[in-house]
DNA sequence: AATTATTTGTCCGTATGTATG
DNA sequence: CCATACATACGGACAAATAAT
């Protein structure tokens, strides 16, 4: 965060995602605003023309500065995704965020078989070998298993779907820094834990692309994401 | 556009994805810009402040507002993902928006199977009526079409998946609306064309739905996506 | 290593636009 | 049609950061 506008934008919306603001509520004006944080009028005005761009906020002459319903949000929003992840009341949303994972990353996998280079399969058999090498070191095995998925999802060529991923990963990684590490359960890596098991499950993945037998890949990363999924759903059985 | 500062957004995002403003270069500064444009420097501002929240520019003092590249770009903001698709050059960008497609919206059926109430299937079914009685008729199939994808999506209950899902489908709609009309296989409806063909692919859909079949669903709805993909193939081959 | 120049960031007084009652 | 209340827009001044010298 680097300067006021940055500041207000994650206070305010963190606001309105926990709650705390209601949808349909109006915002104070942006005297109040500028008064209640001590901030300038050009400060306030800049925050809320970002959270109107997250959708979170539609300011309308006279009427004031409305929040906005759900379905308006802009959740591919890093900011907008990590604090509904934040958000101790969302906690499903991690196994909503799993089904679009379900759906996404097989289908990267399926076209990275189709279109890596030799480069890009040399890069995804390097983070394989460091893989084999972090079995029990969950700190290397979170690394090696980052950049095995990152030279996957590269070899994919689909600017969208690189994209996509790579927020929604990100997303996930920040969370677990700031919310998640208290569930023991909840592996360091978003893929899985550093076990012989784990890596077998990569190892079909990368075989497959090896291979380049694109629906062996998809099935493969389909396994590895339902084993994901799992994991998610006993620590809610064993948690709540 | 109401406002001063949201047409500038649009000008000056239009330019950077077309790449008019070249990834990296540094914009005119505010002073500039407001002299350019016409309009004060808070205008200006505002503006800079949304395109640096769509993930488009970032801010920096003394060096000034820096174009960024491809992948810090926000590509589900909804203007954003607009004016990709309006861009001439990145036509092969709706393949992989078809891609991702392909991923999403069969986990969306799944779910539904899974998830739907009863008054979900009988507004499903509804919708499958109405495409039944809408045979060679662009425009009432187009409708009925949206209506049962939307009413599919909605059962899915996971909010993400139903954002993500209908932000496309804008995208595709109003990208057909200004730039595809050209292309006369494109179909009105994102999904597919009025024919008898294509209403047993819906019901396949429809009826894996109603007996609660997920993986049927699953893999009905891969059909009909597949299907979308083979035509806009079909058209990249003929037209260029 | 210190200084300067340049650009964004911030503040505020004022004026206009727009929808509501 | 007028009054009200809010966002929107303008512009001059100064502060703060940092690239360049």
């Amino acid at each position: 965060m680097k300067n006021r506008s940055e500041q207000l934008v994650s206070e305010l919306g963190r606001k309105i995602v926990t709650g705390e603001f209601i949808v349909g509520e109006i915002l104070p004006k942006v005297e109040e605003l500028s008064e209640i944080y001590g901030v300038s009028r050009t400060v306030i005005r800049e925050s809320l023309r970002s959270l109107s761009t997250m959708g979170l906020v539609r300011s309308n002459q006279r009427a004031g500065t409305v929040v906005l319903q759900r379905s308006e949000w802009q959740w591919w929003n890093l900011d907008v995704l990590t604090w509904v992840l934040e958000d101790e009341n969302n906690r499903d949303f991690l196994l909503h965020l799993t089904e679009i994972r379900m759906g996404l990353e097989p289908v990267a996998a399926a076209l990275a078989a189709k279109r890596a280079t030799n480069q890009d399969l040399d890069k995804i058999g390097d983070a394989f070998n460091r893989l084999k090498q972090a079995i029990g070191d969950e700190k290397a095995w979170a690394s090696a298993d980052y950049d095995f998925h990152e030279s996957i999802l590269q070899a994919s060529y689909n600017d969208l779907m690189i994209n996509t991923i790579k927020t929604l990963r990100k997303a996930l990684v920040s969370s677990r820094e700031k919310t998640l590490k208290a569930i023991k359960d909840y592996p360091e890596s978003p893929y899985d834990t550093p076990t012989i098991e784990a890596l077998d499950r990569h190892r079909f993945i990368y075989e497959a692309i090896m291979v380049r037998d694109e629906d062996l890949a998809y099935l493969k990363m389909k396994d590895l994401i339902r084993r994901v999924k799992s994991i998610l759903e006993n620590i809610y059985d064993n948690h709540s």
